[in-house]
DNA sequence: CAACAACCTCAACTCGTGTTGAGGTCAAGA
DNA sequence: TCTTGACCTCAACACGAGTTGAGGTTGTTG
């Protein structure tokens, strides 16, 4: 028998190059409990193949405003299968987000398009203004 | 001459109240550029009602991902004259970002609605991830 | 006027995330 | 076997953003 039964892990060189992340990064990762290393060759790391795909999402996550803790809960699977309120609440929490960054969008389109001097200038700008005050 | 002539200017006070936000945090505001002091009453600030929608805009612009300094420079009239083109990179990169959490969003409701027991589990979720890797 | 409450400054601290660097281990190829 | 370079650990540092607290000032009200 060959060694073939380890040929689908991989190194994290590899994780490295395929997803841009750092070393340094990865291993913070995996202290928050974000990813889990598959088995050690000697001292090194070896991972699924499926670790990109987590890797992928914790990286949508955090673009999309998430910590690291919150992360891991999305990742908690007692959490998740718990009538998924956390997820529902997080879910909330984006929408309301997406629907501030269009609100943020449309002001600055607004306010590109506009002759004014500076932002507060353009009326189709300031209209754009959610009442987001005072802050919750 | 009653003292009607500062009249139109409000308290550190009654900016805080109105707005939710902490004096410390006007005070980092203040220092980083982001807000005018219009005088001071002894050494109290006094700020012109047109604060509050500037506050609006940082808390909007915040949420939206910026940082300080990139607040600062969407109010740097200058950088705002100068063919918007700060604005302009800004304003894609907010779409971007729209779009992933448009994708997150659909992601989680995929995964919401899945009987899987997590969100890898789920194929639909697994269908919104963007190849956001590797990470530029 | 006297006292108080609101405000001030400034430095030090917190928190989350990640990076850097020194010094050590080890798998794999020549 | 020897070497090498990829990888390891752990502590210290960096950084953005804000908070806290000690000690000082002062406008306002009784």
């Amino acid at each position: 028998m060959t060694s073939t039964d380890s040929t689908d892990l991989l190194d994290i060189g590899e994780v490295i190059e395929a997803s841009g992340v750092k070393a340094s990064t990865l291993h913070v990762w995996e202290k928050a409990g974000l990813i889990d290393v598959a088995q050690r060759n000697g001292l090194r790391r070896q991972y699924e193949p499926e670790v990109m795909t987590r890797i992928a999402v914790i990286v949508v996550a955090k673009r999309a405003g998430f910590s690291l803790d919150e992360i891991g809960d999305l990742f908690t699977p007692g959490i998740f299968d718990e009538g998924k309120t956390l997820l529902t609440s997080k879910l909330d929490e984006l929408r309301q987000r997406r629907d501030e960054l269009d609100a943020a969008i449309n002001g600055l389109e607004h306010a590109i398009a506009c002759p004014a001097s500076s932002p507060f200038a353009c009326e189709g700008f300031q209209s754009t203004l959610p009442d987001v005050l005072p802050v919750t």
